[in-house]
DNA sequence: CGGGATATTGACTCTTATCAATGCCCGTGG
DNA sequence: CCACGGGCATTGATAAGAGTCAATATCCCG
């Protein structure tokens, strides 16, 4: 099964109190201020089932959401970035987890759900439902990848994903290990690492390293993601 | 490939003004009225790609919200029942395509996105909030469905969710056919029926007919939903 | 340099898809 | 009222794709 324990025993995050008024803030209609906290590689941010009360935006690093069955089979719903916001539940209770994939840094704002005082700012809430909306809209798509492609298509999908979230330079540099590609795309590790070499075989991509991959043939590899 | 050819020919609905004071309206800060449209068995409610304008809400009858591959692949993220709301879009475009599983009466309240004037009030954007973060909440503990469950774990929370969503009388009647199910749970139509015929096997399930499932203990079917 | 974590590759298995035949149910028309 | 036909569902035989288990290989990081 999966080797949680690494995540379990949590580095104590590092809060601090951050202005809002700069940069980092959600909006100028949002809660006064932020709370700037960073987490170690692979440390909990927030667990499945924990109270929720706020919402976080990455300021560096990337966090991985993801749910797990009772018998430790692991689904990853999304990766985020910098800059990239998630947190957001309906209720007071957190249904997914977040961890960080690597050291990074986030900003939280307290929103405690429809009932919470921000909720009064058409902002928040215009904001929020941006947020929501876009969440929605990216987990439709994952639910047709992980419904109805295959392997060789569903890393293909997510190759082209992170290169044109990370500025379309068709270099890319893999912040996660194998293993969390294949829980964000429904395989194993090795599954995923024979669609790498398959890859490479038809010079779709080159690997400068495990976590560096050229793309070669964007035309292609946009073709073959279906 | 899949007989989409009656859901193309789409029968034009039959639209009317509906007043929203009654319990038909979103809200009663919502657009002053909606408009009732009927709609016949496997007719397109709307389609990917098309303009948004509208969110819904079912008035009778059953519809299900759909993305298909160029190829023809499809999969169905959700089924929606009477009171329950769809449509919304980040943008002004339809990501998925809704159609009609059986004869299905809808109301459709003006929303152009968050631009749209009704986003000045507080509680269409409340409501519209906690439509979209419910739908997000499915949408994650669908993606755990369909990347980490067997065929089998994956009848069984079909089962498990429209029982739940229809009074949990343990006895459902499934308005869609397997081929549908099928879409919804990341299978084949053949492997739905097998897994009906396993259910049956160990006294699970009662099938009625085709359509009406008898969940015959709900305590073991909850254990092996996984 | 050495060692642990991460990644690749290979051999084999198992689940689910595919292809094909048959059965069943229901509405329609003779 | 019964027979027919068409859509829907079930069942069977076989194939294919991904999973599992296991043996290296490679890469960091100290």
């Amino acid at each position: 099964m999966l080797t949680q324990s690494a995540v379990h025993d949590t580095a104590r995050p590092t809060p601090s109190i951050f202005p809002a008024s700069s940069n980092y803030a959600l909006s100028n209609s949002w809660a006064p201020v932020g709370l700037v906290m960073s987490f170690g590689r692979n440390t909990e941010i927030y667990a499945e089932g924990e109270a929720s009360g706020h919402v976080y935006k990455v300021l560096s690093g990337v966090v991985r959401i993801s749910k797990l069955l009772p018998d430790g089979r692991r689904q990853i719903s999304a990766f985020h970035m910098p800059g990239e916001m998630f947190g957001l539940e309906v209720d007071q209770i957190h249904h997914v987890s977040a961890e960080a994939v690597t050291a990074t840094k986030v900003i939280a704002f307290k929103w405690d759900g429809l009932s919470d005082a921000s909720s009064k700012h058409l902002n928040v809430l215009r904001e929020l439902l941006g947020l929501a909306m876009q969440g929605l809209r990216h987990t439709q798509d994952h639910l047709l990848l992980l419904g109805r492609k295959n392997a060789l298509e569903r890393l293909v999908a997510f190759l082209l994903e992170i290169d044109a979230r990370t500025g379309s330079r068709h270099i890319i540099d893999l912040a996660m290990p194998r293993h969390d590609i294949a829980d964000y795309l429904g395989l194993t590790l090795e599954t995923v690492s024979r669609m790498f070499a398959e890859l490479k075989e038809h010079g779709m991509i080159r690997l400068e390293s495990a976590r560096r991959v050229h793309l070669l043939d964007m035309a292609k590899l946009k073709a073959m993601s279906a």
